[in-house]
DNA sequence: TATTTGCTACGAAACATTTCGTAATTACAT
DNA sequence: ATGTAATTACGAAATGTTTCGTAGCAAATA
């Protein structure tokens, strides 16, 4: 049965879509592999995790072999999107300008990160008119 | 006992630290009213939140007669800086800049935040000389 | 004083998330 | 063929979050 996407991926499942982001369609056992990188985690434990997001819908699943081997649903911008207008809601009452000041303001930035980002403005402003 | 604040208020917990953020110390009951102006919740569902938190570190209280009134511990700003900090990491790999262009290229913005925003950059751009 | 009202405390149910053990299956190597 | 290793399926425990019912108490009211 397909199911539509669901808007709220948990801690433990974003860390897995970062993995599958970053490189494609892969197997448990390479995201398992990944995660361990950071932290101790079993195999089942990712499989049973990969299990639920395909479930979910989060996750689209291929065989090949006798392995599975997985793919993200939803490309990165989109699932962040979601999860930045969910993010900004909860945490800053609805302003994204508020998040953008604050993060700007507490973050390290080089000198090209802020040509970039006044490309951007430039951009805006030249839709706004 | 005194606990030391914790990291990740939850998002029932979020809710109820927007009401105090905005008007300081409060009852159980005018927090309750409040929330009840988006949603039903039960008076001690949000009682009980109340004081999961203050065992938290989250909220302290102070009795006045026989009710408790409920403060913050944290401001604001420190609050929104850690879940800040925990949501580019793990929605947006640790990369602030990331979360900014997103923010911006997907909402409203107006003449007046842009500016806002080009100030903020002038004045990091001088600091980083 | 007796009753009603409004508050806190507390336990526990309902629900969601995360973790893992065990079993069954398939491929591979000996 | 037999045994070992790697895989999926599945149930369930462990943990975390949210909700609320009930009890007990104190204040206000009749």
């Amino acid at each position: 049965m397909l199911m539509k996407p669901v808007l709220k991926p948990t801690d433990a499942e974003l860390e897995i879509l970062q993995v599958i982001w970053l490189h494609g369609p892969v197997s448990v056992r390479f995201v398992n592999d990944e995660l361990n990188r950071n932290k101790m985690v079993g195999y089942t434990t990712t499989l049973k995790l990969m299990q639920i997001m395909t479930e979910k819908g989060l996750l689209k699943r291929s065989e090949e072999g006798r392995k599975h081997i997985y793919n993200v649903v939803l490309k990165e911008k989109e699932t962040k999107n979601l999860l930045l207008d969910k993010f900004v809601k909860t945490a800053f009452g609805g302003s994204a300008m508020d998040l953008v000041m604050q993060a700007l303001g507490n973050h390290q930035t080089t000198p090209d990160e802020l040509e970039e980002l006044k490309a951007l403005i430039d951009k805006i402003e030249k839709n706004n008119q």
